[in-house]
DNA sequence: CCGATGACTCACG
DNA sequence: CCGTGAGCCATCG
């Protein structure tokens, strides 16, 4: 198994309602300094994850996926129940919402 | 096969 | 606030 698989696998621990950063899943995968790897893996996998639940440090929406606009990744998370504020990029109250991971 | 690349983050100026 | 460079490593062409 690789980087990638780990990705995945972090990636569906997220429950709903919660979000984690780039930089956080980068680190649980095994590597702390791979989160640019972290959003290629996303931008290409065909996996189906939580991957609106990963988010930028600070809880900005930095994405640009012509598949996965920002815009949709701020309905998701609003869907279930995370609130956006409607800036540019568009932030996450990380600080209230962050997921603590268990294991 | 091998170099370039990227939904990031941090340090420095 | 903005730009630059480095670190990471699976995939793409």
């Amino acid at each position: 198994m690789g980087f990638s698989q780990r990705v995945a696998e972090v990636i569906k621990q997220i429950p709903k309602g919660k979000v984690t950063t780039y930089g956080t899943v980068a680190a649980l995968a095994g590597s702390p300094r791979a989160a640019l790897m972290v959003g290629r893996f996303l931008a290409r996998t065909k996996i189906d994850l939580p991957w609106h639940r990963v988010i930028g440090k600070g809880g900005y929406i930095t994405i640009v996926n012509p598949f996965h606009p920002a815009e949709e990744q701020v309905a998701l998370l609003r869907s279930e129940g995370v609130r956006v504020k409607d800036q540019k990029p568009p932030k996450v109250e990380i600080g209230k919402y962050q997921w603590h991971p268990s294991e």
